[in-house]
DNA sequence: TTGAAAGCGGTACCAT
DNA sequence: ATGGTACCGCTTTCAA
């Protein structure tokens, strides 16, 4: 335990040179015992001679020296930024990046909040990734995609809501939650719809998916629909409870169950009866929404499993399709409870 | 918008040789452009040659490469596993990467699920990085700070309730959210404390912590603990309901609030008087828990900003101070409602 | 079984 | 104002 804590930090990382220095013996053979290379035989003596001295050393291999003479890295650049909140896309992602581990890749995610589109590619081309997997919301252009590719990225995959031209394309797609929560409205017989539209930024990009969503459904179906833009407060919800009646809305999907939840409780503290005058859905089928008096409708968002998306990475890395690919990830159901 | 979509990915990335050949340059005046190196002038017709050839190939320069030659990265790791859920760390977090970011940082968020220890702390190094910040739950040992440190990492931040040797830390003790929940409690005349342990696998350190802090109040003010597992389920909910009054318990810290809307509302499906037979309180200062009756007390938590930690790390870069510095990041304070 | 040496891509010194 | 060139740390032929 009296080991130095914070040994000299003047001098630099140990390099392969060292090892072999202390070991006696050559770069080469360094290289060939750490890295156990099979095509090469190393008598007994000297490996364990190169590994005491790496060990006593505390050497440990410079990637970037190992990448630029391989050719090509083990990286996958996942941009962070505007993820959608919640912890079911929170569970998503972590398995996914689990699980490409597991595949022996190095996953960065690249927070890339503040670059602007192509800017953003360029950084991460920077860093040779074999393969780039953009989440909603980090969608690159086709310029930005040719030049990954030039850089050496074997597959570039999007997640979200349309396709960019040259990448995979794994359609998760917010709209359908609007239109899955639209439908229900309209099949139980209202013709008023709002559609809650928060006044934070952060799933700024959901929201105005989520509206299309339910304006494609409604229109189809003679709806009408009202976007009612609300901040994720008490009071921006009272506000709108307050002038409830005069829209004459007589149902709202209110963006998630979260705002839902604000929401059915301003109008029952304004005396509107829910569901008889209006019916209220959300979405993401909180546990605390079936806490609720009356429970909470919602909509159920099935998402494929975080492994499969790392599978059919390693797939594009390993046989690189001609073709982009294009698969449907994202399903969404209306689960009625009470409130609708 | 005719652009080739996938180029021939047969031929590697373009070199700075492929631009200084096509402009009819050196590779080093290729260098002394890109970068606008300021120590050397290239007359202007030959900047515009080289930006323009560099250009029409697609060059983007290898980070590794260049690193590799600089001798050091401005690479922040912070490990991704088990970070505290919730959107107020999420908040958090997203805040110290745009900020690090913006002091030209590559922040490289490793996943270090499957790694333990040391081994995580090796993976690490081979990237090289400035500087390595971990969140709780994912503390190196001495050894791999050590490590870290020999390797060129000018700053190992470690961020949770107890310090590593040699890493500086910032405390962000968890502790104190439960001995908040308790010295509320016990003011309010409780004696006999539940205490929430999710079943849940991803809060479980957290969880830990809380229970110590709780105890921690409670034994110094003669009141009685007993710890409650309980999964974030509506049937586990009710089943601790169901045997509540056998427990004699007079007040409960629910871990979290979305354990303690759980909660309460199976205690009141039970018929418990809240809070005049059971006090509940949670934590996190949900809006969500303002909405119900009684309104959920709750204890809130106050993080620096994340553009202090930012700061911080970049301040530890550039002057590496002789000895780990010790700051205190987190407070917390009980906030009463109505349910406790 | 081991070592010498070439080179991955970029930078920066020293010439010219 | 530019070019030649020696590195950075590692892997991998090829020779001995």
């Amino acid at each position: 335990m009296s080991q130095t804590p914070r040994p000299p930090v003047g001098r630099s990382a140990p390099t392969s040179a060292d090892v072999a220095r202390l070991a006696g013996v050559s770069r080469a053979t360094v290289s060939y015992v750490l890295n156990n290379t099979a095509a090469v035989r190393i008598s007994e003596p000297t490996r364990l001679r190169v590994r005491a001295a790496a060990e006593e050393l505390g050497y440990v291999p410079h990637a970037a020296a190992r990448s630029l003479r391989a050719g090509h890295t083990r990286t996958v650049v996942m941009p962070s930024a505007r993820r959608p909140a919640g912890p079911l896309p929170l569970r998503f992602y972590d398995e996914f990046q689990g699980e490409l581990r597991r595949l022996e890749y190095t996953v960065v995610e690249y927070g890339g909040l503040g670059l602007d589109g192509d800017e953003a590619a360029r950084a991460w081309a920077e860093l040779r990734p074999v393969a780039v997997v953009c989440p909603g919301g980090t969608q690159p252009t086709a310029h930005g995609v040719s030049l990954l590719r030039r850089s050496g990225a074997r597959a570039v995959v999007t997640l979200g809501p349309h396709p960019t031209q040259g990448a995979h394309f794994l359609a998760l797609d917010e709209r359908r939650i609007g239109a899955a929560a639209a439908e229900h409205l309209i099949q139980r017989g209202r013709r008023a719809i709002g559609v809650v539209v928060p006044r934070e930024p952060v799933p700024a990009h959901c929201a105005r998916l989520r509206l299309e969503g339910v304006r494609a459904a409604a229109d189809g179906a003679g709806a009408r629909t009202v976007a009612l833009p609300m901040a994720y407060e008490e009071e921006s919800a009272a506000a709108l409870a307050a002038r409830w009646r005069a829209t004459g809305l007589d149902g709202v999907f209110a963006f998630d169950d979260e705002y839902a939840m604000l929401l059915m409780r301003a109008l029952q503290d304004e005396g509107v009866d829910v569901p008889r005058e209006t019916a209220v859905i959300g979405a993401g089928d909180l546990l605390l929404g079936r806490l609720l008096r009356p429970r909470l409708s919602t909509v159920r968002v099935d998402t494929v499993s975080g492994r499969r998306l790392a599978d059919f990475v390693d797939r594009m890395v390993r046989e690189p399709a001609a073709e982009p690919e294009h698969h449907d990830l994202m399903a969404a159901r209306a689960v009625h409870r009470e409130s609708s």
